[in-house]
DNA sequence: CTGAAAGCGCTTACAG
DNA sequence: CTGAAAGCGCTTACAG
């Protein structure tokens, strides 16, 4: 037989006292006899009361939840952003319900609406490839529930968001690679172009321009599943074509790690005769040999530091102040190790 | 100015009926008019109406919501389950509450205490290994919400867990490493023993058993803190003692590819000289070279199956169903790669 | 210092 | 076919 659940009630009846008086006295509030407080504070005790959320938050129009939805969970930036998400919020006394779109605006728009009316305080999002609008986005910003966008985002002046200075680390990548002595460098990026990733373009060529080196189209490579298999069969296929290059900058690590394991197959000599960088600096990077240079995304902090501008959002909407949108933008940095770096060989 | 909440009661007014009628003409209540019917259903759609979840929540008693705990967010196996937990969650209508043990005790009851107030429906959780009763989750049993385990339980034939067969996986890789002709294999695993451990170590024992080798204590090693420099060191040490050994079984992927790393750097030939497996089967395994043979441990179907039996309960206990907990044990398999295979070499 | 009343948004017997 | 009433568990002005 499952017990009946402890309420304010069960407490007042046993006391013979009401339910406000209850109430009260387990909110310290001013006026309220010693003798009712520790009786109180007794029985909770004993029953072992926990207050249901459910009605506190059906009364304070506050759910004291986070919403988030990321486009995949099993992948190590996200999850690193989720972590950084779920410590923050629940420092802030915030819990958070987790959603994920699958890079489908389809999911995006139905978890939407699902945390909508779950009454989130708050909606963190990191936008799928798909979408191209916030349409689906309207309602929160319509009651005035804050969103905070991260990583993946759309040009916005409205909406807070926390993105990494991706042009720059790219930047910093290719002019590295340039410092290696490469010029020929290949750059492998995913199918469709987020934002993020025609920034890391531009910081491509910046680099180039930056050192006078003309941009090859046929440097541009694509991979539309950014898997590692693909950038491998890719890459070989460049090889045996016998198209040159000297260096390979893949937007993400796992492009990257295919492209080594293709060059190494056929004989070419990592970072001897190709250098190669990726993005994201993943725990993978450090388990390849040679191990793999790349730009550091600070993950955990990206999901730390978009939690507190929704908290920061939520907090100043309950003492009613107007909102402006605010944009944050951390730093990437580079990792060089073995596979872009012909000076020093370090190893474990 | 943000807007208020559309809610019955203002589809109600507008239409100068009352909420009751409101609430059955939107749930298909056989005796409703037409004509209300349709003129409700249209101000709905005009208005965005979309129902308070909270309010629902607190009427029926019933959150739709799944609380997990889980120890860490960040790993591929742990992330594999969540998937499968959120993906198996949201077909069946729930949500997602996601909270992190990190492996404490401590955090692991305080979730507990804030998943069981915030009324979910179900628990799902992953003990941490600093768990060592279970205390803390008794109110779910009293209340009668359902509690399903996974992958790290303690012995109880009280609560369904959804496991693998660790002892039969550790078997069958150690089983292979013999096969290969190997008889002086290094075991490798964590500090404390969570039940998993102690299972794939009696596998081991009972591979050595079988094939009448001897069980050496010294080929016995732990990694506290199950990190990838850990057992770098921990092997290297190993060979530079000179203590002899022709394999070496990781209860994890990271320590295997830590062992790997310190095997190739001290030129001792993989799998020539020495045969390495792990456990897991993580991307990484497919990123080593060699790459890394592994037991595969399935994280997705783990949280499907854990998540379809828990909602199964929630259900059964809807209807006023008696419980008996199940045991479910997944099937763990062996993926042979040439980190153990001496016979032929594949590359890719 | 404490109780009665009202209300958060919804649903469900009970009347009519 | 529809409304008035009661209630889920809680909080907060309002009286006294």
């Amino acid at each position: 037989m499952p017990k009946i659940r402890v309420t304010l009630k069960t407490i007042a009846s046993k006391l013979g006292v009401s339910v406000p008086t209850v109430s009260r006295a387990l909110k310290d509030y001013p006026d309220i006899s010693k003798e009712t407080k520790t009786a109180v504070l007794k029985l909770v005790d004993e029953l072992h009361y926990i207050p249901n959320n459910l009605a506190l938050n059906l009364r304070k129009n506050k759910s004291n939840i986070i919403g988030v939805i990321i486009p995949e969970v099993v992948h190590f930036f996200f999850s690193s952003v989720i972590k950084g998400i779920m410590q923050t919020a629940e420092n802030h006394g915030y819990s958070v319900l987790l959603t994920q779109s699958q890079e489908q605006l389809k999911l995006e728009r139905k978890h939407a609406k699902l945390l909508f009316s779950s009454h989130v305080d708050g909606l963190l999002v990191c936008l799928s490839d798909e979408t191209k609008s916030f349409d689906h986005f309207k309602i929160f910003e319509e009651f005035n529930i804050p969103l905070v966008l991260f990583d993946k985002v759309l040009d916005t002046d409205t909406i807070s968001h926390v993105i990494i200075n991706d042009r720059e680390g790219a930047f910093q990548a290719t002019e590295h690679l340039i410092h290696q002595g490469c010029s020929n460098i290949l750059f492998l990026k995913g199918p469709k172009d987020p934002l993020n990733t025609i920034e890391r373009f531009n910081g491509y060529k910046d680099a180039l321009e930056k050192y006078n080196i003309p941009l090859d189209s046929s440097n541009i490579k694509s991979c539309p599943h950014i898997t590692r298999p693909e950038a491998y069969h890719l890459v070989e296929k460049v090889i045996k074509e016998g198209q040159l290059f000297d260096a390979i900058f893949g937007v993400s690590d796992i492009l990257s790690i295919g492209a080594l394991g293709a060059c190494q197959d056929n004989g070419i000599k990592v970072p001897e005769k190709v250098c190669i960088i990726g993005f994201s600096d993943s725990e993978m990077c450090e388990i390849t040999r040679p191990q793999l240079s790349s730009v550091y995304q600070p993950g955990f902090e990206i999901g730390e530091k978009s939690t507190l501008k929704l908290i920061q959002e939520i907090q100043h909407i309950e003492n009613d102040g107007e909102q402006k949108a605010e944009q944050i933008i951390l730093k990437s940095s580079l990792k060089i190790r073995e596979s872009s770096n012909r000076i020093l060989k370090t190893f474990c």
